[in-house]
RNA sequence: GGCCCGGUGGUCAAGCGGUUAAGACACCGCCCUUUCACGGCGGUAACACGAGUUCGAUUCUCGUCCGGGUCACCA
């Protein structure tokens, strides 16, 4: 037994696996050529940011389109990031926008997939195995610097003003200990941690190819970088090797803060014997402010998370719609030609990505959504409606659920045309467009005439339809008799002749029916009048403009 | 500061040496129209800057500027 294999053993007596049982135990998958196998992994924050969920979105899709594997681990390797409950509230935010598992962590102590543990907490002998390797080929030490000594040492490196910082070289004191001072050090109980014995060389360059990004050169890692920390947890990046190898990641799609550790990342693969799998770097989704651009911050912006998408209403499909269209810009065309085809026939193509970061653009996200509800069924709207108020709005949820059939027809105007309506983009708007369907939410405000109507006249209007009024009219009996009111009241049925010669009347249809439209529904724009009529039917109407009558009379 | 990435209208973006520099959102105007919305038509608006290379640069090279990222026993 050489020193290395002695040290292998001081430090790690209990493990007797070895990483040939691991390559056994998780051997590659049997999947068709060229399928993808990705992840998401987040710590369990319980903040799911708008930019993870792109991620995962994309990592889901990765997969999907090539008949592979998506896998949600959670990196929770640091107690200090974690909270309570964390990891179920990821998950229920994955889930709330369909972005579903293949394999991985799925609930709070549950998982499915062969390839697991899926929460790195759990993994702790599988690291220790590649550890002990590492250490018995003389590629991994301990290191028993204290903090203080670390920050010394970069004090140092600063006063010095030495190219390049950091633990590595003839900076690392710890990496040329002989096994005997080791020995005694590690037997005295001293802390320590496990240092890569970096192969890497100062002028060393390395090239990759980001499958976003495109080609790349750095310096490679010349970095003694810890592997395991003092309590034997691993640290991210011996952690991401260690994982994406047994998991048999082949595609690591992440935010590209993670692009300059890619040197250090190839390193630890090759070092561990691992094939390197393929990075693709997303840029973050950022926010502008005072004509700058930042990402978006979990602090100051409540667009970050995304709760918030859910807290306003809206629809799943719309933010992954957005997302989407953020993702691939050839998606507004293929939607285009596929009105309504689901996202999940969208040929995503990676390719495609964006290499800059783009501005999270709500507006757009709000036309993006009006679409996208515009061409669901009123019962789709309707229950879309119903699970939002049940959390949000419960007076809503009460009115709403106590008529299904009144609800789904309230949703249901305008709707199944060649040309659907457009306004609803979430559901936290929803309550003021519908509320004059109901007498609990309604308004009586019929102040808000058009100035070229006076009280006088909207009374004598008013007066005048409340005799003529039949609610068993089709809607074209019910126009006519309308426009039947105008002439002898001094009005015209025709606004084009209305508009060559105004002076002739005192106005036309249109202010006719202005006087109806307040008097029944409390505003001035409406969707169609007539199917909003005979959805309250004769004794709300009825009701209504003799309450609006009173109110002119007074 | 070192290293890396980026910079086309207000926003998202096509573009791969020769284009009237697409399209979408937003905005404005007109048309359609009983209101609104939808839809249709039209409009305002962009290649960060400076040098090269070239017959010709938004496209290639270099520099400047600006923006972003990263330099931990955090991920």
């Amino acid at each position: 037994m050489n020193d290395f294999e002695k040290l292998a053993e001081l430090l790690f007596p209990d493990v007797n696996k070895t990483v040939e049982q691991l390559e056994a135990e998780f051997p590659p998958r049997a999947l068709k050529e060229g399928a993808r196998v990705t992840r998401f992994a987040p710590s369990p924050t319980g903040f799911l940011h708008i930019g993870g969920l792109f991620a995962a979105l994309i990592s889901k899709l990765n997969a999907q389109t090539t008949d592979g594997v998506f896998i949600l681990r959670i990196e929770d390797t640091d107690k200090k990031r974690e909270i309570e409950d964390g990891v179920s509230e990821i998950i229920k935010g994955l889930n709330a926008f369909g972005v579903t598992v293949d394999e991985g962590v799925i609930g709070f102590n549950e998982e499915k997939g062969d390839y697991g543990p899926y929460q790195q907490s759990h993994r702790a002998e599988i690291y220790h195995v590649v550890a002990k390797k590492l250490v018995s080929e003389g590629l991994a030490y301990p290191c028993f610097c204290t903090e203080d000594e670390l920050s010394a040492l970069r004090e140092k490196q600063e006063t010095e003003g030495t190219a390049i910082k950091g633990y590595f070289g003839k900076w690392a004191k710890c990496r040329c200990l002989t096994f005997d001072e080791q020995k005694a050090l590690v037997e005295s109980g001293k802390p320590y941690t496990l240092r890569l014995r970096s192969p890497g060389k100062e002028d060393g360059k390395i090239k990759f190819d980001d499958l976003i990004k495109g080609k790349i050169e750095i310096a490679e890692n010349i970095q003694d970088v810890v592997l395991l920390k003092t309590d034997g947890i691993p640290t991210y990046h011996f952690a991401h090797a260690v994982d994406d190898h047994f998991m048999r990641t082949t595609h690591v799609i992440r935010g590209d803060e993670w692009i300059s550790s890619v040197p250090l990342h190839i390193q630890l693969f090759k070092t561990c014997g691992f094939r390197v799998p393929k990075y693709a770097h997303i840029s973050p989704i950022m926010k502008e402010e005072n004509g700058g651009k930042r990402k978006l911050s979990k602090r100051k912006d409540p667009e970050a998370a995304v709760t918030y998408y859910a807290e306003q209403g809206y629809p799943k499909e719309s933010v992954i719609e957005y997302l989407l269209t953020l993702a691939n810009s050839n998606f507004e065309d293929w939607r285009r030609a596929n009105p309504k085809a689901p996202q999940s026939e969208f040929p995503f193509n990676l390719k495609k990505m964006s290499v800059s970061g783009a501005l999270f653009d709500l507006t757009k996200l709000n036309d993006v959504s009006k679409n996208v509800i515009s061409v669901m069924t009123a019962e789709q709207v309707l229950s879309y409606a119903l699970s939002w108020a049940k959390d949000y709005d419960s007076e809503l949820y009460e009115l709403l659920s106590r008529d299904p059939d009144y609800a789904k027809a309230i949703f249901s105007v305008d709707r199944d045309t060649p040309k659907p309506r457009k306004d609803i983009a979430k559901f936290s708007e929803i309550r003021s467009y519908i509320e004059y369907y109901f007498d609990e939410l309604y308004q009586n405000d019929f102040s808000q005439m058009p100035e070229n109507i006076t009280a006088d006249m909207a009374k004598e209007i008013l007066s005048a339809y409340i005799e003529s009024y039949s609610p068993d009219d089709s809607k074209d009996e019910w126009f006519n008799r309308i426009k039947s009111l105008c002439e002898p009241l001094g009005y015209t049925p025709n606004v084009k002749e209305y508009k060559k010669n105004p002076e002739l009347y005192k106005g036309h249809v249109g202010d006719v029916s202005t006087v109806i439209r307040i008097a029944v529904t409390g505003r001035r724009n409406t969707p169609d009048l007539y199917s909003i009529m005979q959805i309250l039917g004769e004794d709300k109407v009825r009701a209504r403009m003799k309450t609006a009558l009173a109110f002119y009379k007074a």
